[in-house]
DNA sequence: GCCGTTTTCGGCCCGACTGTTTTCAGTCG
């Protein structure tokens, strides 16, 4: 009965409900209660276990959904979606991932051909059955088939730094076009979500602009999904769709907004416009037909009487609310970090020599770092307690030569199945800082998982619980583990929690780093560099930190050195 | 299905692109 997924549940209801074709407002109800469940930073066990009416507090859960979420928690089951599959065939939900196909035309192959399922549907293609559809013609066939084997394939969404990749070379050749004003990156990409479905940019142009025709003609796209006056896309070899956006010049601030998103970001913006008699849409804010405002976001923001908010929040979870009474958070910035907490050298895995690491921190302006090789758990990178002797006597001579940094001597220990860590008191005692993590015997229960790590955070010299659930972006799930309790044990216990900056990790996730702050937990931000250029993966934790709301002060790593190492006090 | 000091009923964001639609539905952003 450990770890129902609520959020899927709701998604396949309101799937199956379209395709019954239930009232569309109704289906968004799901979705948007999927969204919420999934993205809570009040973890949502506490508050089914609770006897109150908190559930129905939450924004967009009535008395009717916070019914079935107590009925999934306390019986494993919904009986509701149990009749629904009765009704609609579970199976056909997957024909909607098919592009160009939704909720209608999933509904009518299965009326009409009865095709419950995506292998069905494929041989229909092939036998030439479903161009005799009405409103299905030859084109819609072979589409249907060729999504169908891009579903095998299966792309997925790129990590950010992926998209990172294609980014910048895509934008250095759009610049060429003619006629432009502005280029920028807007959607997920610019919110700086930890993935990207894909990349959309909005360009402006006053005179108009050949950029759409320059776009499609782009030798890195292997298809052109969509082409128009304003909106086209394509797909690059790599498998990452990007979608181009083009409006007058006069209509940046809207169009940025719009595209920014997030879509239930822009739904709220554009209800608080509608009950104040203003249409606000991706050409500007207006009255009746007459533009009022859409030059700039501020203008947008403005319109509805709210302050500029930061892509990063833009994701309808209280950050509208908070807005309107001015409580918005002042987030981090990267130029706030004055130190890096985790990075390895050539004594474990790194490839950089402790002197390297040290000189590439200097020239980033740290004022501190610590270095921590693995330890002896991790058999082929972790070093022995000697080794650790010899990396200290080092250091030491390292910090003899420098004052303009300070070099904390430490490790990142394993913490063993039992919850006891891989090096000794006596020498965890010679460190200045002690980071601990999970790098094995991943399937265990979650509360054996649980406590586990709890117990290791209780012991007396640990200060940092690093990549707390061990997951890896599109490759490993994290390990099951209750984040809330890892968050009251690091309350009780004085214990900092990483937020990693790797791309791949960026672990914790931004609402657990907003259910940390609003416990009073401090987050260190770090890179976990295995050489001295991922140093610069820090934007990337701080991206994520200013997903989960962290300030400043939220953050242990912007403090001088001597906070730092009051922070550390138990 | 949710929501509300203008409402407990009647609203719920708004627009672009595609295809076979003869005037616009479906899908997607
Ligand atoms: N108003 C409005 N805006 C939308 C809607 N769908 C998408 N948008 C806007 C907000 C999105 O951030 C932006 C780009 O759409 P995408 O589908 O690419 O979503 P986004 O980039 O947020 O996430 P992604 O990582 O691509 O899945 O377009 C919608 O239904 N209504
Ligand atoms: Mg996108
Ligand atoms: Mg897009
Ligand atoms: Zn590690």
């Amino acid at each position: 009965m450990e770890n129902i997924d609520y959020a899927r549940v709701f998604e396949e209801i309101a799937d199956l409900l379209e395709i019954q074709g239930a009232n569309p407002f109704r289906v968004r109800a799901y979705r948007n209660a999927a969204r919420t469940v999934e993205t809570l930073s009040q973890p949502l066990e506490s508050l089914l276990k609770g006897e109150e009416q908190r559930l129905e507090e939450l924004p967009g859960i009535g008395k009717d959904l916070a019914g079935k979420l107590r009925e999934l928690f306390q019986t494993g089951e919904l009986e509701f979606l149990n009749e629904l599959r009765q009704q609609v065939p579970a199976s056909l939900v997957q024909i909607m991932q098919i592009p160009g196909l939704g909720p209608k035309r999933a509904r009518q192959v299965w009326d009409a051909l009865d095709i419950t399922s995506v292998d069905e549907l494929e041989q229909a293609a092939r036998s030439g059955a479903l161009e005799q559809l009405p409103g299905f013609g030859s084109t819609m066939q072979a589409r249907v088939l060729k999504g169908i084997e891009e579903l095998k394939a299966r792309a997925g969404r790129f990590k950010l730094s992926d998209a990172d990749i294609y980014v910048q070379p895509l934008l250095a050749y759009l610049r060429q076009a003619e006629g432009l004003v502005d280029l920028e990156v807007a959607g997920s990409y610019r919110r700086r979500c930890e993935t990207v479905g894909d990349i959309d940019i909005l360009a402006t142009t006053s005179n108009g602009s050949s950029v759409m025709d320059h776009f499609v003609a782009y030798r890195e796209a292997r298809e052109i999904l969509a082409k128009g006056p304003t909106k086209s896309s394509i797909r690059l070899k790599a498998g990452l769709q990007v979608d181009l956006r083009l409006v007058p010049q006069e209509s940046y601030g809207a169009a940025m907004h719009y595209f920014t998103g997030s879509k239930a970001h822009n739904i709220a913006i554009r209800g608080i416009g509608r009950e104040r008699g203003l249409k606000i849409n991706e050409y500007g804010v207006f009255s009746g037909d007459r533009l009022i405002c859409g030059e700039t976001e501020e203008e947008v923001f403005g319109a509805v009487d709210l302050p500029w908010i930061s892509p990063e929040l833009r994701e309808a979870r209280g950050e509208i609310e908070a807005a309107r009474v001015k409580r918005l958070p002042k987030i981090i910035e990267l130029e706030d970090i004055r130190g890096d907490l985790q990075m390895h050298t050539t004594y474990s895995d790194g490839r950089n020599t402790a002197e390297e690491m040290v000189q590439a921190c200097r020239e980033r302006g740290y004022k501190y770092m610590a270095i921590t090789d693995h330890g002896p758990a991790l058999r082929m990178a972790g070093l022995k307690p000697s080794d650790f002797r010899r990396q200290f006597a080092e250091i030491d001579e390292l910090q003899e030569r420098l004052d303009d940094i300070r070099i904390l001597k430490s490790a990142e220990v394993d913490i063993l199945e039992d919850g006891s860590l891989d090096l000794s008191d006596g020498l965890l005692a010679e460190m200045d800082v002690v980071v601990i993590a999970v790098h094995s015997k991943f399937n265990l229960s979650r509360a054996e998982m649980t406590k586990r790590i709890s117990k290791a955070m209780q012991h007396p010299q640990v200060n940092i619980l690093a990549h707390p659930t061990g997951r890896l972006i599109n490759r490993r799930e994290p390990y099951p583990v209750d984040v809330e309790e890892l968050v009251k044990v690091a309350q009780n216990e004085a214990v900092m929690l990483e937020l990693n900056a790797q791309p791949d990790r960026l672990d914790l996730r931004d609402f657990h780093l907003q259910m940390a702050r609003e416990a009073g937990v401090k987050i260190v931000i770090n890179t976990d560099a295995h050489r001295t250029a991922e140093l610069d993966y820090m934007h990337y934790g701080v991206d994520q930190a200013r997903r989960g709301w962290l300030e400043e002060a939220d953050v242990a790593n912007t403090y001088s050195l001597a906070k730092f190492l009051e922070l550390m006090q138990k």
